[in-house]
DNA sequence: CCAAAATCTGGACAGTGCCCACATTGGGTC
DNA sequence: GACCCAATGTGGGCACTGTCCAGATTTTGG
């Protein structure tokens, strides 16, 4: 009842791509769906790879916004150069946030971690109220960035410029 | 080539709904794809029109901000309410920025323009160089809020604040 | 009125996810 | 070693899809 045009996986092709009968792949993963899910997991790990060696990147001190800048290309980057991985990461039909799977859980929390971090270096320590809202407003514009890069919209030139005028200098 | 689970329409069932047979639709649209492209005029067309009477909604004075979060929201309310015709506006498959179609291309420029107004209007009107990158900027934000709303990473309720803790007050 | 263009129809082909019944194999346990 | 069972493989089949084709039907314009 699925499949796609060109740019994405058929069970069946992954069986010719191994050399082995038309389902039996369909007995390692019991449906296409949890195909997905398990490549979606590692994407969203090697996205958080992405992110957590681009915030560590440089030992000489740094403004907290160069490093924001430095995680959210990272973000980006990743999402410009494995488009279908980073699609599959955010798939409706595999994504489903209200029940994580048990391995894409803590990856998809580790992510949010980072970010928050980040958000939290930017925002004056006085104000916890903000981390919150601050940190979706961060994680949204660094992924709609990246979603707009992979849609064409944008290149990936412009996500630095947009990045710096986004976030208080300072 | 191509079908779909639950959530997307195939040519063999809008024909199956209009009572007509397995491929009248087919020399109307000559393509799937096209078909898509059809829709996906619409559904920008829509937004477009949510955007545009969010920004007109007051006639009273207000902020620059408060205009800016009312289109945001509209945006992110659209995509929210209309999953499925969102997300064909920014299928990569339909919409490649890079030909779009005749229609498409007015549209794109109209809701992009309503963007970089809303945008100017936050600016220091003596830094005009600030506007490419921070329309940039507010479009991934908005667009990244309303695809993790619509993913179910977030609530609606999240896109206020994050837009108010966005953009900067005054 | 009649030809041409638009529109519709059923049939076919390749591809897909999924289910089924059945073979093969590999490890544990008596 | 013999035996059983679970894992893993195989081919066949079903319903579904997009797409192409040849031919029928309808609409329209000169």
């Amino acid at each position: 009842m699925r499949a796609q045009g060109h740019a994405t996986l058929s069970l069946r092709e992954v069986a010719r791509m191994a050399g082995v009968s038309h389902n039996a792949p369909y007995h390692h993963f019991g449906d296409r769906t949890a195909l997905l899910k398990r490549l979606s997991e590692r994407s969203m790990e090697e996205l958080f790879v992405a992110m957590r060696d681009a915030r560590a990147a440089t030992a000489q001190p740094e403004t907290p916004r160069a490093v924001a800048v430095r995680v959210g290309v990272a973000y980006v980057g990743y999402a410009a150069h494995h488009p279908e991985r980073f699609r599959v990461i955010y798939d409706p039909e595999v994504c489903i946030p209200g029940s994580p799977t048990p391995t894409m859980a803590p990856l998809l929390a580790a992510v949010e971690g980072i970010l928050a971090q980040t958000t939290a270096s930017l925002l004056p320590p006085d104000r916890p109220d903000l981390l919150g809202p601050s940190t979706i407003a961060i994680w949204a514009a660094v992924h709609g960035l990246a979603e707009l890069v992979v849609a064409g919209h944008i290149g990936e030139a412009d996500v630095e410029p947009a990045l710096l005028a986004l976030l208080p200098p300072g």
